[in-house]
DNA sequence: CACAATAACATACTTTTGTCTGTTATCATA
DNA sequence: TATGATAACAGACAAAAGTATGTTATTGTG
């Protein structure tokens, strides 16, 4: 290919590694090179290992298309979307998966799950019908946070608030009560991170993610 | 390894190669081949063949490493977020770009973006001020859909309403009024698919897509 | 138990891929 | 225009990976 200035076919190439392996598929030094019309093999090489010298990309050694991204936010996971939130202690039974979303997560092995809301008591705090909230079970909750609760089996979506001894549990539609839950009756599943409202037919990932 | 009874681990290696897929890193059948404990290449090689004649994986022809998901749902990009929409013939600029969330956009080279919304003008479609909207620039525009518009220069999020001969962009708030902007003031930038609030802070993914 | 279908194995061959050594051309800067 | 750094090229070799052929063992079913 035809000489250029330094570093901007290293830009490209970086631009190039960072499109395919998104796209989960690692390309190999001779792939580079055919894509970028070069001559040599080493051409690409040492573009590719200039990369990983200045931290920009990482390898695998020793193994082939082995260039990853060192990014740390790359961990684009798909969150298991859920009709309802079974009782029982909790763990998602595979029936009730309606589906996966992608969702951003830095740190990892967090019980992270969506949830299609039902009704419209959270309204004024922007959460409708239909709407689906991303829950961590694995939160801390605090005064003020949006959670989903179980009271007696029924599962709700309400602003979550310490008075004394007791929790009360806030909707955000006038037209809605106030509840307080006996301790014993009240289970906190986790805390609201997210709220997405799909506003076109959007295809779910229908499979099951892994074991 | 010791005999299985057919189909169990054939399901485990799908199970196995969807995750390392996922995951961005298509194994080679020998790898398949170890992560089994299979003493011949061909163990592994005939259970991938029969996956990809059952539709379960496709394969890239004469590659290495080129098994893949035939799942088309599978295409999680990366959106750029802006702050604003700027003037002008609609292309981002690239000053302009907040970050980039992960969205599921099942057809391709369609011009999604996110969007963060000012305002409360669309309170009652639950659409809160610092919620992100994504937006396709490319959708045609229906009665009752909610539009990205630009009046003037001035970015807004409005239900779309055509009245006679003229459009009329309807905010979800009492306290606003309706905007009845003249055609030549008026652009349609896209319609809004989607309403995401992040309640935590998140990691937006920083660095560019590709070119 | 006979028999077909599937699972697992053993070995060999070809292509792809990673890597190495050395050379030539262009760029940036003094 | 001289010089060091970077970019690109050329050719070769070894390891990794894809693929093919043939064989043996186990499963499922009548």
């Amino acid at each position: 290919m035809a000489y250029t200035k330094p570093g901007v076919t290293r830009d490209r190439i970086y631009q190039f590694m960072r499109e395919q392996l998104l796209n989960g598929e690692p390309p190999t030094v001779r792939e580079v090179q055919t894509a970028f019309h070069m001559r040599a093999v080493q051409s690409a090489k040492s573009h590719l290992d200039a990369l990983v010298r200045d931290g920009r990309l990482i390898k695998v050694p020793g193994k082939s298309r082995g260039y990853r991204l060192p990014d740390p936010t790359r961990s684009n996971r798909l969150a298991p979307l859920v009709g309802r939130v079974p009782a029982g202690p909790f763990n998602i039974a595979v029936q009730e998966i309606e589906g996966y979303i992608p969702i951003q997560s830095n740190s990892e092995e967090q019980t992270i799950f969506g949830l299609r809301v039902s009704g419209d008591s959270m309204m004024d705090a922007g959460i409708l019908h239909g709407d689906i909230v991303l829950v961590r079970s694995s939160a801390e909750v605090q005064q003020g946070d949006i959670v989903v609760a179980m009271i007696d089996g029924e599962t709700t979506v309400k602003e979550f608030c310490r008075v004394k001894n007791r929790i009360e549990l806030l909707p955000r539609n006038d037209a809605y009560p106030v509840l307080s839950p006996r301790p014993e009756e009240l289970t906190i599943i986790g805390k609201v991170i997210e709220v997405r409202r799909y506003l076109e037919t959007v295809n779910l990932i229908s499979e099951p993610l892994n074991d």
